[in-house]
DNA sequence: CTAGAATGCGAGCGACCGCTCGTGTTTGTC
DNA sequence: GACAAACACGAGCGGTCGCTCGCATTCTAG
């Protein structure tokens, strides 16, 4: 006996997400498994992405979830310690996935390129990253998201205005901080009001969002970037650091 | 004995809000009523107001409106049928005050007004009264609200869409009335987003913010209109307009 | 003053939810 | 085949929620 595995998993998690929720949820024990769990893993993840886009998080029940898997609620709590981790988990492998991308999708090009295919290219990836998992947005930008998973959304808005910081900065030289930041907030928000319309669009008229936005984006830039060119290293550079915000 | 009022209200509403509560919520018979009871009604929105500001609508609970309204939950249901008619009541006042609010506020001014003092002042008053009435943005694009409000929202929706395209279409007048639409939809997507940072912003950086979204629409317009100019009736019309989307 | 309507209370009902636990079945290993 | 671990089930526990109902209190008309 070597492990004694998960005994008194959770000692007195009822009312586990009702108020604070204090149970750790981060499991970090590796479990002996077989393959037939890692497959009841993978179809529980599948029904609870497809149950959080049409109900969001907390409209979800982990009965509705079983049920959708084909499986009894016993079944989906002999993998998951609790509804939060079930997001968590989702929400882990969805980052690592993004991460991965983004890593082999954008090659070191043309160091001249102008700004236009630069933003175009970045946000034709993370539109395409966002229609293949449409619970990436049911998750990050819900309103009744749970506390672990706000953080991890706060984490990637951090890095992702950080990151759009230091590109706006080298073209905004002589502005102050505050307003970098400011546009950098904006760029986001237009980014995702955008994203917002193109995912409830399909076809030619999603891609003519598509291009809207791109539209958007560059015609509020202009004024800030005149005569410039930018690569794109500067849009992608390391995708490793989109795990936390920059230190 | 004259009418009997509210003789067995709501027979069988138990998971009224459950399910798909087909119960009237419109409860449209005058009741007699004294001042006292309109003192609670006016505590209850206020409180329902504060609640939903902070919780969203789904997660308040009637029990907390009531609570934070210093009455018992008995009370509350004395004069709202169930929880959705507070909201609902609660947003046709928004949508009554809002009406106000524009019909006396934009007088018909000089007609030869450019597009840029237009738009902005139109972006001011919206902005103005949703930060006056931060719950009427809660309620509105909350993803979590009830049939009915959703159905208000939708209306609302429609109405600005169709005022904006209108708008528009005097401007792009070379262009498929599809994208007439696309421009609109996406004008008024980069209004809620930057609504959404105004909000989340208070004194200088707030006006600063306001400042942002007006240029990120005017640029985004800007080579539709070109040489033109449009006068801020063209904006404002008649605010009874408001209630319904054209037909 | 008094009858009756309007207002107010709060314990509690039924429904659903997150989650558990006793029990039975399948799988891997010797 | 035997045994233990992993997997699967589903009735049901404790909890909250929306809402009710019997009853007490306050207002108002006559």
């Amino acid at each position: 006996m070597p492990d004694k595995p998960e005994t008194q998993r959770t000692a007195d998690a009822q009312t586990v997400d009702r108020q604070t929720a204090d149970a750790q949820t981060t499991d970090e024990r590796p479990r002996r498994r077989q393959a037939r769990g890692e497959r009841r893993i993978a179809q529980l993840l599948e029904a609870a992405a497809s149950v959080f886009c049409t109900t969001g998080y907390t409209a979800a029940s982990t009965n509705a979830i079983a049920r959708e898997a084909g499986v009894s609620p016993g079944t989906l709590y002999q993998f998951f310690p609790n509804k939060e981790a079930i997001a968590i988990e989702l929400g882990d492998r969805l980052m690592h996935e993004m991460r991965d991308t983004y890593g082999e999708a954008l090659a070191p090009v043309d160091p001249t390129t102008p700004l236009e295919e630069a933003v175009g290219a970045a946000v034709d990836r993370f539109i395409a990253f966002n229609c293949d998992h449409p619970v990436f947005f049911a998750l990050m930008h819900g309103p009744d998201i749970p506390g672990r998973i706000a953080e991890e959304h706060d984490a990637l808005h951090a890095t992702l205005i950080s990151r759009t910081e230091g590109l706006l900065s080298s073209l905004m030289t002589d502005a102050p901080a505050t307003e970098v930041t400011r546009v950098a907030h904006v760029c986001l928000g237009i980014y995702k009001a955008g994203l917002e319309l193109v995912l409830s669009n399909q076809g030619a008229e999603r891609e003519a969002y598509i291009r809207e936005l791109k539209d958007v984006l560059l015609r509020y830039l202009e004024p800030l970037i005149r005569d410039r060119t930018l690569t794109p290293a500067d849009l992608t550079a390391d995708p490793a650091e989109f795990t936390a915000p920059t230190p």
